[in-house]
Parts: C-alpha cells; sequence; structure tokens
DNA sequence: ATAAGGCTTCCAGTGACTGGAGGGTCAAGG
DNA sequence: CCTTGACCCTCCAGTCACTGGAAGCCTTAT
C-alpha cells in the first residue's frame, strides 16, 4: 500500500506519514523505486496513534503508549499513570480556557459595539492590577494612557 | 528603566521584552551605550499587551488591539469583534478539551491500574470504530484537533 | 585590577506538523 | 515512442511565541 492509499486509510495527510516515520513512530519497508510501502501492523499503528493524538496525548506519550501496547508484559499502571498525567493536563488547560472566557465574555457583554471609541474592552486591558487582591496598594504611578492618532 | 527593571515591572522576561521589541511591539529609546531604556508609555504598552496575552490573543491579536487602544477615533465594534471571534475560538478549544476529558476519564476509571497487562485504554486506543453516541465521540475520521493552550 | 552581574547580538531549538520547490516513477492514451 | 497527469521522493523553510545559550561589551564595587 502506498502512501495515499495510507493517508486515506487512516485519515492521516500523506505529510503527516512521512513525518511518522521521520521521527521513528512507524517504519514501512520500501519498494524498488523508493516508495513507502504500508503493511497492515504499519496501518494498525497509525490508527492508535491518529487515536491517541486525537485524544490529545503528545507524540512522545503516543510512542510510548505504543510501546506499551505492543510490550505483552506491561503493568497497566504504567498506561493508567500517563493516562491519568494527561487528564491533568487537560483539566489544567480547561480551567485556564475557562477563566479566559469568563472574563472575555463578560467584557464582551458589556462592549456596546458601536461606532464609538468608548470600550470597556480596552479600558480593562488597560487597567493595572484591576483584579488581584489590594489593588490599591500598588506604587506605580496610575497614568491615564497617552493616546496618539 | 533598563530591561531588567522594566522585566521585573511587567511581570515578563527580558528575552521577551526583547522579543517584543524585535517584532516591533514596543519600542524603547537607546542610551549612549546600547542599553534599551523603558520610557513609562512602554512600560504602560507591555502591561497592556501582557494583560492581552493572559486572555489567550495571539501576538498580532495584540498588536491590532495596541492599535484601536491608541486610537481616539476607533469604534468598540471592531475591538468587540476581535474579543468575540477569540472567545469563539476559546469555546472551540474548551468544548475540544471537554470531549478529551469526558473520553479518558472514562478509560482512566475502567483501567485497573495494577500489575497485569490487560488496559482498556490501549483496548480502547486499539479499536477501529469502538464508538456509538456517548459522549466525547464524532463520526468524523481522528484528525488531531489543534488545541495548543 | 578584578570579579560579578547586567546588558548586547546572534543562533538554535521547541511541537507537530505544513507548504513548496525540484525532480523521479508509473500507467494510460495518442 | 512520447506525453500527460497523478503519484511519489527528498530537502528546506515556515509556523507561534518564545526560551536557552554562547560570546562579548558595560557598569559597579571591592
Amino acid at each position: 500500500m502506498n502512501i495515499g492509499q495510507a493517508a486515506e486509510a487512516t485519515g492521516l495527510p500523506a505529510k503527516t506519514l512521512r513525518y511518522y516515520e521521520e521521527i521513528g513512530l512507524v517504519k514501512p519497508a520500501r519498494d524498488q523505486n523508493g516508495y513507502r510501502r504500508f503493511a497492515t501492523v504499519d496501518l494498525h499503528n497509525l490508527a492508535f496513534v491518529a487515536r491517541a493524538r486525537a485524544l490529545g496525548f503528545t507524540i512522545e506519550q503516543c510512542r510510548t503508549l505504543l510501546a506499551l501496547w505492543q510490550n505483552k508484559s506491561r503493568a497497566s499502571a504504567d498506561v493508567r499513570a500517563l493516562a491519568l498525567e494527561h487528564l491533568e493536563h487537560i483539566e489544567e488547560k480547561i480551567a485556564d480556557l475557562t477563566a479566559m472566557r469568563d472574563t472575555l465574555s463578560v467584557l464582551v457583554t458589556e462592549c456596546a459595539g458601536d461606532d464609538r471609541s468608548d470600550c470597556p474592552i480596552l479600558t480593562d486591558l488597560a487597567q493595572p492590577d484591576r483584579r488581584g487582591p489590594d489593588a490599591a496598594s500598588q506604587a506605580s504611578p496610575p497614568r491615564p494612557p497617552r493616546v496618539k492618532a
């Protein structure tokens, strides 16, 4: 199976398959003419990686998962630990993004969004330490921003 | 004010301040000896950018926001549109990550995590077409979503 | 005079691809 | 036999927003 068919079969771009070979995730054989020949085992590995990637695992984690998958004497604890670590990473990202969303959606709601220049979004971005605890104790000079056309 | 003090004042690494100058976000003056001299306006711009970055805006969006901030004849609609676009982008990321989390947390729960090799996580990753209409399912091919927060 | 620390520039690397140039290979049609 | 077009190959550069490090100049203090 050539790279084009493999790409279609896995849903991954051919460029990505070449990249995955380059970093050693798959090792397709080569035909006489230099074309990569993807065997069934290569397709399975690629599908495995594609699904792990879709769950947000990094390439290095995919490499580890692939090795664990192929190691019959693995301990499921190792797999679970990897997944749990990644899960916590995802939870962190969700928390960060949710905080951003909450702030942003308030600002977007507050902004009139018309042809006037008055804009709470810019005002908020320009405010020093508006959300921190005890903002009044800061020694920075609260100068109005210099507006220049 | 030298770069070190500016870094401390803004909470940004000195390297980042140099980078921001390189890409034209700030334009600090230079002393005779070649050292960057950060004025109050530079600090304000940097603080503005830092807060926009903390809300997840890209550098190019920050550049646009800075320009809007400094443009007295701006329309708040332009600011709001930018923020709204970014907000939708964030919502998408949250949705992607939440789907990942849901799938992963089910798998982590199902995995014994002991010294046996039997592991539902690997089984799931290896399964083609395993998902029904449960949470985090999708009919489209497993293109890894671009979720780099 | 020397040492420490701050500043400068330039180069390289990160993750996971993606786009493109420049060229080889193959099967079908004229 | 020749051409066309669809494949395939490798290599290089770019993405985003920094980050690390090397090599060297500047300032301050001892």
